[in-house]
DNA sequence: TTGCTCCTCACGTCACGTGAGGTGGC
DNA sequence: TTGCTCCTCACGTCACGTGAGGTGGC
């Protein structure tokens, strides 16, 4: 018969682990000796054993009991789900082990060149300081988030600099940005009405669907928006030429005058 | 400027991950706006985005802050210690799956066929029913433990019965087991020292360093010598003709005993 | 006798979760 | 006005860890 320091090595636990398992009811409460000490025979290793592998795949103690006493179907059901499950954690740890990586070749989130060429292109177009420090801002985001996916967004939006309706966009929110009047924000914000007219946006990115531009837009268009004080105002404007919501009919566009 | 919501939300986290961090220091207090929210900008994603990247890779948040400190080469160095444990996590995970499918596969732990067999052939040698038990439990144990090496062991364990000495010493344990006498202890105590000297026992199992022995026969000499009486005196009687401790010199012999 | 194992409370830890009770923004 | 978000305590949770104080086995 085993002590309980011996079932616990034997299994791989600690003495605590065994009699933390017989206070919740997991693993039944053996014989005792003549001095008080628990007896355990060969079942009780099987059951140490069993508890631990589920519990190492991530099962919660307190489903892990209904699953011992579950019939052979019951249970080869919920083995087909823990197997689904560390799969999942599988690859989760495996894209962990990507951005770890990532974040150490990144020399600690410094922007990768073509971003860097990207706002030194930003800044030879006449933009103003202000404008390039919110761009870079939001590629910093873009870059911590979808690492993977900032080449071929880039890509796009070099491409997107060759328009000359979008650059005259970009030194229109620029001004601004730094305190432009009226006259500019109607301007501005007729350039934008006929830019998501013409149904530019679509392939503005370049890259389709590769980013979730909900949720990036959102944040840049938030940040954007308590930054700049003419944000409301131009805001306001759209609405009356008939785009609601800038953020959902065209999240990219926006994005730029942070 | 962002809310503590949409903070969270960016970097997948709730809002109430965020509060922690904050209180323990690891992700910096932002101003508040006139209502007394917290606001964000985007230097705060980035560090959020961090910690989460390091806390997903099983970094705890008393070590995160250090890493986020350090110079670029300490960081480096944390980063492949992460990357490390990371790799062994993931095999871990891998053993743990093929574990779990052992699980569902051996239909809850009824012993594989050729455990079976092995039984059947002691029960034909005429052991009782008692020594088949013990045997029975031991087998158990191997099999929950480590069922890769399983096969290779019984494969040894079935050529053992063709050896006409080990017959007769299995026989005579059953004796015991079952109330044999004194002179069936001796004769034991010299089949056993027997077969020590001849140096028998290593190709006992047919598996060399396949299995973990030292921990398994002391697991089966602890069952073994509290369930059978006469097991003290055989130790006696073995030190007597020179083995000083059964289980540390030759840990497969007894193991027969239970 | 010394050192190691065992026993039972019972509080501590880690990374948040979850109301409790109240205020601010659309 | 209603619903959602935000705020600060502060207790709860999960799976044990860690002494505290005492007894048993070699």
């Amino acid at each position: 018969m085993l002590t309980i320091g011996q079932l616990a090595a034997y299994a791989g636990v600690t003495v605590r682990a065994v009699r933390h398992y017989h206070q919740i009811g997991l693993l039944a409460e053996p014989e005792r000796d003549a001095s008080g000490y628990r007896r355990y025979g060969a079942p009780a290793v099987v059951s140490l054993i069993r508890i631990r592998t589920l519990a190492g795949a991530g099962v919660p103690l307190s489903q892990l009991g209904e699953m011992l006493d579950a019939d052979t179907p019951a249970f080869a059901e919920g083995v087909r789900r823990i197997d689904r499950r560390l799969r999942d954690e599988i690859e989760r740890l495996e894209a962990t082990r990507k951005q770890i990586a990532q974040l150490a070749a990144g020399d600690r989130l410094v922007l990768p060149p073509e971003v860097i060429s990207y706002l030194d292109r930003l800044r030879a177009l006449g933009l103003s300081e202000r404008m390039v420090q919110g761009e870079r801002d939001g590629w910093i985001l873009v870059a911590a988030r979808w690492p993977d996916h900032l080449r071929e967004i880039m890509a796009g939006k070099h491409a997107q600099l060759d328009d000359p309706q979008l650059v005259r966009l970009y030194r229109l929110l620029s001004e601004l940005l730094d305190g432009g009047d009226e006259s500019r924000l109607v301007e501005a914000a007729d350039l934008l009405a006929e830019l998501a007219r013409q149904a530019y946006v679509p392939d503005e990115t370049g890259s389709g669907q590769a980013a979730p531009d909900d949720m990036l837009s959102g944040l840049l268009d938030a940040l954007a928006v308590e930054s700049s004080p003419g944000a409301h105002r131009l805001l306001e404007l759209l609405r009356e030429r008939g785009w609601a919501s800038w953020t959902r009919t065209r999240p990219q566009r926006l994005d730029r005058q942070a």
